[in-house]
DNA sequence: GTCTATAGTCGGATAGAC
DNA sequence: GTCTATCCGACTATAGAC
């Protein structure tokens, strides 16, 4: 059905220029309202190559999700990864100190998460992965194991060490998510805090005052009597 | 352009029917990908009648999110309605006994919010203000006007009287996206919610955890030290 | 590897019978 | 108020020249 990408060198600055429109107009205008005229125009290249390179629309629909985990895992893997070594290096210690550096990672890594998704650019893709997550489609799983799972459970594991209290797995599960919602909403409902904080843009100066949210929410919750 | 509606009776099951449809299909598939035909098809009725009634597609649309938010109101409201009125009661009285009782009405506000978020009739609708937000078209005014702004104020206020600590209007509106956002989360990110806590549905007893979640992390937020 | 041209399908809107 | 029939434009995919 599909063949192959075809690899050859020569093609390459086209893949990435159809790969890049690609994620803007189906993020924007959904699988199926999005027209691969739209995206040849939008990448500058005749129409005809994405069945060229991509075997046709779904290829290039799953050749874009690719591109946004590897975008990702590029923008937040290195800090997931010191964590997960620190996770690894403190073993079963638990404490006062280990619950203390886990709450400083947990922010760190949230502060970052709502950098990343407050940015122009992770706009396009964001639109892509929301519509992902209401409908998913067989391209989902590219999403959640390319880095879903890896950055939630990062964040359930600070989350059991910076409490320190014997919660279990799913309810640290769940604490996580509740956290990554409160970087998420910035997102997924962005035109209505632009609105409700009339707000015109969110740029540096918005972004501090979310992130100085963030850190004390995460640490009311983290540190709240059970 | 696009007539007003048809008023007579005998084409109300009709215009119902349709706007049901459309809120189904144009959640799931967006504006541009939804045909009128699956739409009239889903709703049992004839195509050119969306033409009569509605004066086109867009019309449709515009009657669909009016639609929602109506049946938003309907289920959220009375409960916005009492807690709106309770704070005309207070008035500026502050307090320990009013942040009490503050803190009660917010964490019960937003059971109810997940509630609705996670009941399955708000699947469809939910999807079409997830599209709403990340690309607003002219209804997001129906949207936003209808119920968002009202609900957004309640929550904002309850905060401001719940922490009882002199926090800018700014600052509470802030905190009460990153409240609002740990509900939102379990609809925005429900694909991810029920791979990674390994859930086959979101069910009565998945709900009364996310409730006791929200709750702690609710009281620990406006509770935390300055 | 890239292009033009086109075949085949499906979309929204509407005219007109009942 | 509801239906059938149809126009016309836009879409994806592909054949074939360069």
């Amino acid at each position: 059905m599909s063949n192959p990408i075809p690899t050859s060198p020569r093609g390459e600055p086209t893949r990435e220029a159809l790969v890049r429109a690609a994620i803007d107009v189906f993020g924007r205008d959904g699988f199926d309202a999005a027209s691969t005229r739209a995206i040849s125009d939008a990448a500058g290249v005749n129409q005809a190559l994405i069945g060229y390179h991509f075997g046709g629309k779904p290829g290039l629909y799953l050749a874009a999700l690719r591109f946004i985990a590897t975008s990702v895992s590029t923008r937040l893997g290195p800090l997931v990864e010191s964590i997960e070594a620190r996770l690894a290096a403190d073993g079963r210690a638990r404490g006062k100190k280990v619950a203390a550096h886990s709450l400083a990672a947990l922010q760190a890594l949230l502060e970052a998460f709502v950098g990343m998704l407050a940015s122009d650019e992770s706009a396009a893709w964001a639109r892509l992965i929301l519509r992902e997550q209401q409908s998913p489609s067989a391209g989902f799983d590219v999403l959640y194991d390319g880095f879903m799972h890896r950055i939630l459970g990062a964040v359930s594991e600070l989350v059991a060490r910076a409490q320190d209290r014997g919660a279990t797995a799913a309810e640290c599960k769940l604490t996580a998510f509740t956290i990554i919602g409160q970087a998420v909403v910035f997102r997924a409902a962005r035109a209505a805090v632009m609105r409700e904080m009339q707000w015109r843009q969110l740029g540096a100066g918005e972004l501090d005052g979310i992130r100085a949210q963030l850190r004390r929410n995460i640490a009311a919750i983290v540190q709240a009597e059970p």
